[in-house]
DNA sequence: ACTATATATTTGTAATTACAACTATTTCAC
DNA sequence: GTGAAATAGTTGTAATTACAAATATATAGT
């Protein structure tokens, strides 16, 4: 469905415009589509976010203000975040000997498990393979690098 | 900066995924700025963009089931969101006569004048223009249509 | 007219998020 | 070493959001 009658508007102020909400709406439908499949296991998008994070690091320790830097979304507060994930047992929580401040975390091997489970339902994302070619896919990606310029 | 930098991830799974990542970084990314400009008004992105709905059908009226299906973002809960625009004096809220389980919405002149504030800050997205031409932002759009299919 | 069903919105409650202030620890300049 | 500044995380509090249940009204079938 073109974003015009997704949100049953005709005219947008400019192709710039229309771009962008396009990319808002877009954004917003595959964070409900991922919300969907997490949601049996009462956790949300940013929880599943920081487990891959951390799953990309392990087994090395990883620090909230790391994980902070790179989270697509900085929306929510790393520290409750967190809280969640440890006291569900998908990740590891202890002081660094080195640096006293700083806090490590790593992902538990029943947080391994939950994102080995989840891939196979998250593969549902197969179906995108079927919506852009390659040569698409890398088109879309380069064109959003060049928005943020 | 490209995605791999920004979020200090050299590898993805695959291309698509790699795009899916990228949009939804860029959509945060476009997010954070409108946040920043409407935080002086004390309202969010969802606030500015009911009030950017009942502008379009000004000065016709708009009921919250209209607007929760238009709505870029799902999230939030209407009564409350309009609630708080009432309670600014930026809509006014009556029960329709014809029927009255449906609720009228209308964006008040002072609504229209915080519109009319933001838009020229807003206009700093006049940026974009200079990121991207304009067959540049109608093939995004595109890719972007063909991503939801 | 009466009941069941559908529709439109609101409310209650818990979870999440924003934001600013705070604590603890380290680093740096002197 | 000592104190100021910087860094890393946490906590308090209010606002927002999710989600399910509740209310109120309208519609349809009999």
């Amino acid at each position: 469905m073109r974003i015009e009658d997704a949100i049953k508007q005709r005219k947008f102020d400019n192709i710039w415009i229309k771009a962008l909400v396009n990319l808002h709406y877009t954004s917003n439908f595959y964070s409900d589509l991922l919300l969907a499949i997490l949601k049996p296991y009462r956790i949300n998008d940013q929880h599943y976010n920081v487990l891959r994070i951390l799953k990309g690091q392990h087994p090395q320790a990883v620090c909230p203000g790391y994980i902070k830097s790179v989270l697509l979304n900085k929306r929510g507060d790393l520290t409750r975040l967190v809280d969640k994930l440890c006291q569900k047992g998908y990740v590891a929580r202890a002081t660094n000997p080195m640096n006293r401040r700083m806090v490590d975390l790593n992902i538990t091997e029943s947080g391994l498990k939950l994102l080995r489970n989840l891939h196979t339902k998250i593969d549902t994302f197969e179906h995108l393979k079927h919506k852009l070619t390659k040569e698409e896919a890398s088109l879309l990606s380069d064109l959003l690098d060049k928005l943020r310029e």
